[in-house]
DNA sequence: CCGATTTCAGTAAGACTGATATTA
DNA sequence: CTAATATCAGTCATACTGAAATCG
């Protein structure tokens, strides 16, 4: 967990400052710094919360994505939704499982898939966790209404293009 | 590095809609997702791109960080500035000075601490990865001048909020 | 003596590679 | 046969805890 850092001056904005002078794409440079730094000091309060749970953030978004889904999801789909190495996802789910936190199960659509579904303690835990991330309001209490629908349209900007969905390039974005 | 989905949908949009019927906060969760997601996206072309130069981006922000440095850093500092554990900064500049990126030396106005120093071979190394990182504009091409300053914006609001500078809690933003 | 700086030993979760069995 | 699904074994970079040495 990071300790709150105190800083007189905002450390992004000075490196922006610094990279100005000596290369191009500065505010890019500061942008992708910034995703990194919100990142870390995000995922470090919810580890920190979810730790009360017997849970990471990994895991956690992997019981999300179960809650949503009555039949149980095949370790591939898992992967896909979430963007997880397959053996990573074999990894998660593992834990989870011995956690009895999901079943495993053979697929029977397809002989050579597992089916991974969550189980009432899983349920549980996830209302659990939850509650405790709501009531955090995932910590961005900083940004109202407003903010919230510009940050998302803009990081959805990013991942368009990134090939998160509608392929490879950005798609028709509204306009 | 996570291969473009082609997804027929927004993934993060779907989790908003189900989340929704269920839970509150249902637009921040929207935004931590984000912000997770286009994190991964871009480390992951960060990453392929700097492997290239032998380089992690955590290695990487290390050596810029030096890079503006005449004198060297104390490795408290680059935790600091960086938000890296000790022990992980240590194992970083362990690993760049293997490499000859780096040198170590004796803190002269501190007996107790190392000074991190970047080599003549470590700014040509940063050079090299800048200017590839810069070619890819950072992936953030599909952002325009005017989307960059917004969402430098939006997220430093974010880290203010969360500690990153100016005490724990939010600054005076400008208004 | 207290506290800061750094290192070390060891643990842990996760990302990945390469290989393999199974089945579509 | 080829391709997809999942697993296993093992490696890797990183984050962390707890302890210790050193020095301000």
């Amino acid at each position: 967990m990071p300790k709150p850092l105190n800083l007189a001056f905002d450390p992004v904005a000075r490196a922006q400052e610094l990279w100005r002078q000596r290369w191009d794409a500065a505010d890019s440079m500061a942008v992708a710094t910034s995703v990194m730094r919100v990142q870390q000091l995000l995922i470090a309060r919810y580890d920190e919360t979810l730790r009360g749970h017997g849970l990471t953030f990994a895991r956690y978004e992997a019981l999300v994505l179960l809650s949503f889904s009555r039949a149980g999801l095949p370790l591939s789909k898992i992967g896909e939704r979430l963007m997880v190495h397959p053996t990573s996802v074999t990894n998660t789910v593992q834990r989870l499982a011995a956690d009895g936190l999901v079943a495993r199960s053979p697929n029977p659509r397809d002989g050579r898939g597992t089916l991974a579904t969550i189980t009432e303690a899983g349920r549980a835990a996830v209302r659990a966790a939850t509650d405790d991330l709501v009531a955090l309001d995932f910590g961005l209490t900083a940004l109202d209404s407003d903010d919230r629908a510009r940050l998302f349209a803009l990081l959805r900007k990013v991942r368009a293009a990134a090939g998160d969905f509608f392929g490879t390039s950005g798609p028709d974005e509204r306009r």
